[in-house]
Order: C-alpha cells, then structure tokens, then sequence
DNA sequence: ATACTATGTTAAT
DNA sequence: TTAACCTAGTATT
C-alpha cells in the first residue's frame, strides 16, 4: 500500500544491494511472463518514478513493477524462503557476481545511497539493504518487461515526481514542478482531485495529498484554478522533506510535535502521526472540531472543516 | 470466524 | 460509474 516515498526506498535499497549483479530471475507460479528475458543478465539500473518501478536489464529488458494497492516486496537473507500468498516474480544474485560484472566493465557496487540505514515502524534498525539476500514480489498490480520505449512513454504521462527522477538518488534532482502548476491552473476540478492524479504529480497518495492540504490549511475542494499559485509551490515544497522523511522511516509522518497531544518530538505515537487522514470522527489537534471524511471520486477523503474552510 | 477497509490503477459498462 | 485485481490489518459477530 505505497506511495512514492515507498517506491523510491525501494529503488534506493535495490539498487545498493543488486545493481551490478548478475542476476537470478524468476516466476515459479507462471505469473510474470518473460522473467527468462531477464535470467542470468546483470541489474545494470533501478529507475523509480512516482510509484513505478524499473529494473533494468538491458535494451528493452526493463522490469516494471506497480506495487498497486496490495503489492509489496519482501527482502531476505539466506537461504530463499517463500513467504505466503502468491509469489509473482524472485530474484536474488549469482555467486561471486561482483568479478564478473568487473569484467563486463560494469560498475561492482551500486553508486553510494543517501541514507544506507533505515529504521522500521517502531523506531528499531533494519537490515542494510547491501546485506539482503533476495527479493520475493507478490500482490503487484503489474510486473512485466518492457520495452525503453514503454519507459519513456510512461515517463512522458506522469507528472513531475517530488522525489526526483528516475535513477537519480531520491531529492537530490528535484523535478521541476511548472507542469503540475500549470495543468492544475487550467481546470475546475478540486484540487483534492488533481493531487491524486499521476499525471498531475506523480507520487502523491491517499495519504499525503490529506496531510499536504491539511498542512497548507486549503479546503480541498477548491477549484484547481482558483488555488493561488504561492500555495501551490509551498505545497510542493513542503512535499519534498515530507516525503524524504518517509523513505526512511518507511512511514508517513506529517505531524508537527508541536501540535501533537504529547508534543513528543521524534517519531510519533502511531495515532499522532498524522493531522486528518483517517481520523474522522475525532478532534482536530489543533482547533478541536471533528475531523470529516467523504468520498471524492471513489476514493476517501479527510479534512478539518474549519481549519481547511478556505 | 467473518466482514470491512485500505498508502492504487485499469478495463469494462 | 462500477468492477476487478489481490493482500493484510482491523473491526465486528
């Protein structure tokens, strides 16, 4: 259930463990075609953008995975264990696969990653990604090879990403926002909407699109085109930590200490962690008015009706 | 035990 | 606009 603060952790763990390895590649139940394109060929990239995933294998052998709403990896040491449900695709590397890709003059080590060390849910360390095994995909809404070609058309849909584009390390080549303001400056449709769309911003979820709104005290329901375009650029910009921070907490924290009923700094209570999203039914913690929930477009929807009236 | 919800997207109606 | 995909956590019986 990832936003694009997921994927990119993803990509960033992925490339430091595999990139530069030759590669095992597999789909024991049949339910990724062409895995055998990609056997035995050495993860030359990780790309990410918005929530999609690419791991490139070559011209035209580019691994793309959608996550969707249940997808998920699963990161192993050791010997490969399958953990249950339906295993969608594995991979792990070659032996001494670091020699070999020396001398196909392909880089032994994945470039340096920002972070390197992650913590979980409870504030506990996890495991190095360069100390991971395998990789186990099940759940995803799509995992299929494809074409660069698919790439760069997938590329060409999306919006700008607040966490950089593909193959760079996360936020460090911010993308530039323009076409985002520009489509949300031309039409009526909500700007709860429009947060949501992936050709809008790619990335943004559920959840961030309620806290961003939240934090910028913008009734969602506001007209694209009637939204100020100074706070359009602070909602991108308070975006980019935001979602930085949930790379590597591998959760979405949005609230301020100040304003949570503990004021404990650091990583929160999990009922503390965020302003509106899925707190209706209880107070603002900041004015005290019940929190609201609403269906918008199929998905829901949750705002402060008072610090959110205009 | 069973039901419901959910950080998502696409295809069919 | 609705259904389908598919999994896990939480709520209800």
């Amino acid at each position: 259930m990832p936003e694009g603060n997921e994927i990119h952790r993803w990509a960033e763990r992925h490339r430091s463990a595999f990139v530069g390895k030759k590669m095992h590649v597999e789909s024991p139940n049949g339910r990724t075609a062409d895995t055998e394109r990609l056997e035995g060929r050495v993860l030359e990239r990780v790309l990410a953008h918005g929530k999609h995933l690419g791991y490139v294998f070559g011209k035209d052998r580019i691994l793309h995975v959608h996550l969707g709403r249940y997808g998920d990896w699963t990161e192993g040491q050791g010997a490969l264990a399958e953990v249950k449900g339906v295993l969608r695709l594995r991979m792990w590397p070659y032996p001494k696969s670091r020699e070999k890709a020396a001398r196909d003059g392909i880089p032994a080590q994945a470039p340096s990653t920002k972070h390197g060390w992650y913590s979980s849910d409870d504030g506990s360390s996890t495991v190095d990604p360069k100390d991971v095994d395998w990789l186990e995909l099940r759940g995803a809404s799509d995992c299929s090879v494809w074409t660069d070609a698919q790439w760069a058309a997938l590329l060409e849909r999306l919006g700008p990403d607040p966490l950089g584009s593909a193959g760079e390390p996360a936020g460090d080549v911010p993308d530039d926002p323009a076409p985002a303001f520009a489509r949300i400056a031309k039409t009526k449709t909500a700007i709860c909407v429009l947060l949501m769309e992936q050709d809008v911003i790619a990335g943004i979820g559920n959840i961030y699109r309620a806290e961003l709104l939240y934090r910028e005290r913008l009734n969602p329901m506001t007209p694209g085109n009637e939204v100020p375009l100074e706070r359009l650029k602070r909602i991108w910009k308070d975006s980019i930590p935001l979602m930085k921070a949930g790379m590597v907490d591998r959760r979405i924290v949005t609230t301020r200490p100040k304003d949570r009923p503990t004021k404990k700094t650091g990583l929160p209570l999990k009922d503390e962690a965020h302003y509106v999203y899925r707190r209706h039914g209880k107070p603002c913690f900041v004015c005290g008015t019940t929190v609201q929930k609403k269906d918008v477009a199929g998905r829901s929807l949750y705002w402060c009706p008072v610090c959110q009236a205009d």
